[in-house]
This record gives C-alpha cells, structure tokens and sequence, in this order.
DNA sequence: TATTGTTATACTCTATAACTATA
DNA sequence: TATAGTTATAGAGTATAACAATA
C-alpha cells in the first residue's frame, strides 16, 4: 500500500473566515450529544422563548434569522416532544409561544450542559483571553 | 396594527459558541455572491486541490473532513463546471485532480474577492486586533 | 389590503450502506 | 481482504410561493 498523501494546507489559514468556522465546528461537535439531542438552534429558541413567554410565531422567526414558514415545523416538533406550548392570541392570527414545565426542566438541564461544554472549550484560554475574544468577535458581528 | 414585540435576548450572547455561529454568519453572509456563486466550501475546495495537484477524492475528502461519497456530486459540479479535472491514477482505483485553466482563473478571482472582503470584516479591527482574533481561535480549533 | 400561520415543494449539504473495480 | 470511487437513499435545515383565516 503507497503511503498517504501528506496535503499542504494552500491559502485557507490565514483567512479569518475560515478560521471562524473551523472553530464554531470544532466548538458545535459534540454540543448535541451532550445536550440530550437538541441542536445549537433548538436551545437558542427556548432560551429565546424562555426569555419571551407568549412571543409569535413570526416574532420568533425575524429574532432567529429564519422565515416563518421554517419555524412551524420546528415548533411542531419542540411541540410534539411536549417542551413548548402554542396558545391562540388574542389577535387571533398568531399563536403565542410558551415553554411547558418540561420544556423549562429539559432547558435548565441544557444550560448547565452548554456551561460544561463552555469550559471545555475555555480550557485552553484564560479568563482574560475568552473576555478578548468575546470582544472582537462582537466587533465583527453586529 | 399592534406595534412589534421587542424580544429580550435571552441567555445567548454571553455564550462563546452562539458569538462564534453569529460572527461566521455574518462573515459569510455576502462570500457567496462576491464570488461567482462559488460557496465558501468550493472555493476552500479548489484552493486545497490548487495546493496539492493530482490529490485523490478520498485524500481530499479527508482534508476537507467530509464524507468521500460527499465529495462525488461537488466533484461533478466543479468538473461540469470546466474547473477541475479527474485523471485516472496509476493506480487505477483513484483520480487524480487538476484544477483546468479556467479554474485556476476563478480561484484567481475567487481569492481577489476574498481579499476584498477579509479588509471589509477587518474594517473595524485593528491589524493588531486581527492577528489577536486569528491566534485565539487557534488555540480553540486544532 | 396586509399579516399570521400553514402547506406544498424544492434546494443544499451532509451521511450511511452497498456495489464495482481494482489492489 | 481492503481501498477508491460510485450510486441509491435519507435526513437536517433552509427557502419561496400560494392559501385560508383574520385584522
């Protein structure tokens, strides 16, 4: 059998972009698993949801960057699982979005995991330099 | 007509992998319309096979951490496209890849534009701030 | 007329399993 | 037996267009 071809790394590297998502990669690899089967994107709606009882369906969508009619399967699915609730408003267009109790439970229990998950990642930076990085990434993103 | 929710942000932003996700999205959001409608993950692609002529599917797909049957269709894209080319190896169960002069034309370009860009991203960090931000994420993704 | 939630549909990117030809 | 490329298939995650109910 030849020996493997070893690859140079060509211009990726030094390219911001790049290292950007190579390190969100690296960071998401193993959130799901250890957050009993939701997605990054999942948790970001009960946080969001958590933060903002009885918020639309529409509302919900425009505060996570998608368009409403991808948020309805979803929903029906954190709805399905019996973590969130839909209740008709009183414009009785939307539905208002609330966490049940177990939605409540299984969010604390991903806080604490993503807080794990977080110092995992925070091993290999000090205190100083996680605050640095959070800081000029937020100058990068608005 | 009701005026708009204001939703509260939640848990999210003091959290370093959502501020990574946003930074990335925002990076990326305009990559692909700067560039020929060559995604990020194409041109990354053609930059590696640009770096390493005549490297293998498989070898490329383990570089580029994707499945080597992932990499088949995105081949056959950039092939039908005129970018690349597939010569078979000597040994026969492999291809070889070659980027056509067309394709080392648009990565030319490719990589002009990114260059735009890097400067936009980097239009509000210092150079020093830059090379900072680089060296962070290093030690976050291998 | 405009908005909300919904459906039908489609596209991108990804993976797994199984096939073939070669080694 | 093992590997490289391929195919069939499926699953996330996303979007656009059109529809009914409601404002």
């Amino acid at each position: 059998m030849a020996p493997k071809q070893i690859l140079a790394p060509g211009a990726l590297p030094g390219l911001l972009g790049y290292r950007l998502r190579l390190a969100q990669q690296a960071v998401f690899r193993d959130f799901a698993a250890s957050v009993h089967g939701l997605s990054p994107g999942r948790v970001g709606l009960l946080i969001l949801i958590d933060a903002n009882p009885g918020v639309t369906q529409s509302r919900l969508a425009e505060a996570a960057r998608r368009d409403r009619s991808t948020m309805v399967g979803v929903l029906d699915q954190l709805e399905g699982r019996g973590l969130i609730e839909r209740r008709r408003g009183e414009d009785r267009r939307t539905n208002g979005l609330w966490l049940t109790r177990a939605g409540r439970a299984l969010l604390a229990r991903a806080l604490r995991a993503i807080a794990v998950h977080e110092r995992r990642i925070a091993t290999r930076l000090s205190a100083a330099e996680r605050r640095q990085l959070l800081a000029l990434l937020g100058k990068i993103a608005a």
